[in-house]
Parts: structure tokens; sequence; C-alpha cells
DNA sequence: AATGCTATTGAGTACGTGACCAATAAAGCA
DNA sequence: TGCTTTATTGGTCACGTACTCAATAGCATT
């Protein structure tokens, strides 16, 4: 991919650089797994010596979890964009439908795995542990968000905000806690729960959040 | 722990020390976690040389796999013993019951580390991916079980005994998904939430599966 | 009591990891 | 233009892993 021949020096400017490595370490993490995210293989990957991205990250976990939020932080913009919630928009109905498609699709497969890997190696490493928190209760906040809008526009009816992003997700986690095992077999009973577990939250009659 | 002086051996049947080695790594993946199960770390545990454990299980994989499966086996055996679903007894609704308890307290905790642990360590590891799936597919047909026991007896309505007990294990894996990380800030909302998708799932009224 | 089988030892190899650091060359500033 | 700063190199180091294998010693059988 991107290959130098030997000694031929890039110098770039810090930020940029450390922009990069993050980048490229979240990459890796996606699609091959956070344990994966090494400082040899981040600098392979870049064309550079693993003591340049030892420079940038003295402790490799902190590159670890940077990777991590950076992943999720993009896929979360994707999956809920900020606007989302804001005025002037489809509203939260059609929001919630895009995401329900979305997070069913196998295009969310590979952030499934991402999310199991954090969430077990959050055992293990303090640092990513922290950054996996802060992103939960991101996920939360912006699931809860959008279904404060839609109770402000009588779209929906639910007492507890919070309790039902909450549970959407442990939903949404439960379906996708399967995906590096017996995911096949699962598929049929578990396709709409999230779905409908939504709907119920929402005071919603079933089959309002498919897909249209 | 168990601790010999160097040079002395204790020679037992090979099938007594194979059992001894899978108890002890079972052991050690359900308090620290599998990728603890190491050869060193399962020798020094029982005070032996690696090169037994080694001689024992020519590819690491496969102990871990058995340490998993072992740890796992116990454990379902504990939460819904095999005759639980067979004539006299307190029937289906108390075995319920006594599953959310267990599933609900402390005491589960470390179970449900070892299957997010085993479930992401699968990603890697097909030896393990076939013991997880195995298990998933036992747990998940023993519920099934209960709930044909019930339905039997007349005390539960469930059209789809498969589909139930999936979705009952979805929500169970996805409260536990957090134990690592967020689980403090989640207990309120979804505390009741896998006994309460089991009265749904099983045409209950609320509270039917609470601790009496 | 002697013998054979084999469970067990103890040391070996090869590999991948994070951390460390002096030397070097590129970029910006005087 | 020359000088200073520092991003980058290219190694080394210690550690822990799985795996290999000849030699050894405990047990069971004769």
């Amino acid at each position: 991919m991107t290959s130098r021949g030997p000694g031929k020096r890039v110098r770039k400017a810090p930020a940029e650089r450390r922009n990069e490595i993050v980048a490229t370490a979240a990459r890796i993490g996606l699609t091959e797994g956070l344990e994966c995210v090494t400082l040899r293989r981040v600098a392979d990957e870049l064309g550079v010596q693993p003591g340049l991205v030892g420079h940038y990250f003295p402790a490799a976990d902190h590159l670890v979890a940077e990777a991590f939020t950076g992943a999720t932080m993009a896929e979360l913009d994707t999956l809920l964009p900020e606007e989302a919630a804001g005025p002037g928009h489809d509203g939260p109905l059609h929001t919630f439908r895009a995401f329900f498609g979305l997070t069913s699709s196998a295009e969310f497969d590979n952030v499934s795995r991402l999310w199991l890997n954090a969430r077990h190696l959050s055992r293990y490493r303090p640092v990513l542990r922290e950054h996996v928190v802060a992103q939960e209760l991101l996920w939360c906040r912006r699931i809860e968000r959008i279904v404060l809008a839609g109770i402000e526009a009588g779209a929906f009816t639910c007492a507890d905000p919070w309790a039902a992003a909450t549970r959407i997700l442990v939903a949404i986690d439960g379906t996708s806690a399967y995906i590096n095992t017996s995911a096949e077999h699962r598929r049929v009973p578990t396709a709409d729960m999230a779905r409908t577990v939504a709907e119920t939250e929402l005071g919603l009659p079933p089959g309002t959040l498919a897909p249209s």
C-alpha cells in the first residue's frame, strides 16, 4: 500500500501525523480487531518505523483506545447524524427507520465485532475501558435525544426516554452478540427484535419502524 | 496452592490428569479470562511442568476450548438442571423464577464475562468457535425444553418455543454485555428486562416470573 | 524382584510483543 | 544563508507465548 524506499524520510506536522496514525489504527481495529492494533502493525501500514508510532503513543494502550473511539465515533455519525435531532428534518420516526435499517444490515457486522472486541478487552485495559464507557453513554444519549424529539413532536409516547434508549441498545447489543459464533442460526427469530423493542418502548404500533 | 519440591514426580492415570488440567483451565478461564489459559499458567497452577500440559494438549487452542466448555457446562447445570424439565418437580414457572434470580445476581458476573470473552475470542480461534456455538445452542435448547414443559402444563402461551428461547437469551446476553464497562450506569433500566421479555414471550402477566 | 511402558521432566527453539534510545535529516526560523 | 529544533530512523532489550524432544523416573505387570 504505502511503500517508500528505505531511508527516505517524510516529515509531517505532528498533528497531521498523529491523525494519520489514529485513522490507520481505527481502520485496523474495525476490520481486523483491536489486538491487531500494535505499534508495528500500524507502522507497517503507514510505511514508517515502529519507533515513530511509539513516539506519538508512548503507551500502546492509548493508541488502541483512540482507535476504538475514532472508529465508533465515525460510525455513530453515520447511524445517527447529529443534526437528525435538530429541527427542519424528516423527523425522529424516519431517523429511527434509517437507524434500524442500518443496524440490521451486514454493513454493521464489523461494528458489532468491534463493540464485542472492545467490551471484552476493557476487562484488562483500563484506558480502553474509559473510552468504551464514554462511547456507550454517548450512543445512549444520542438515541435519547431522538426519543425526546419524537415525544416533543407527538410521535412517541414514553415515560422515561433514558431507560427506553438503554433498553433499545440492550436489544441491539444482545442481537449482535452472536456475530462471531451462531449468528446464522439466530437470524430469523432475532431479526426484528430490536425494532420491536423500540416500538414497544415508544408506544408505536408494530411495524411502524419497519423500513418503508 | 499445589506446590511440590523440584524433581518430585507424581504420575497419574492419563484420564485423571487430563481432567485435572481441564478443570484447572476452566477455573482460570472463568475467573481471570480465557487468554490467561496458557500452558504455563495451567502448569504452574498444578505444580507441574508446562511440557506436561503440552503433552495432553498439543495445540493450546483445544485446551482453551475445553476450558470454556467445562465452565459453561457446569454453569448451565446450576442454572437449569437437566431434571427441571422432567416430571415430579416444582414446574417450569418455578424453574424460570430461580433462573432469572440467578442470572440477575452478582454470582453470574463471571459467567457474563466468560461468554463475552469467548464470543470475541471465537473471531480468531476456530476451535473455540465451534465449542461456543455448541454451548450457545445447548443453552437455547435447554430453555426451549422448559418452555415446552410449561406449555404442556398449561402455564405458558407461546407459538414458537425456539424463537422465544432465542429472544430470552438475547435479552440476557444484551444486558450482560456491559459487564466490563458501563454496567453500573445501566443497572436500573435493564434490571428487569430479561424477565419482562420472558413474560411477554410466554404470555404471562407482568411480575409472574419475579422472585417470590 | 526384575522389566517394560509411558507419564513426566527440563531445557531447548522461534516468534511477536512493548519499551527504550542515540543518531540522523528535514523543516522552520534567524 | 546558516542554525536550531525535532520528527524520524533503526536498532536493541526483556518478556511471554507455543511448541519440540531427548532423557528420566514412577507404576504395573510379570
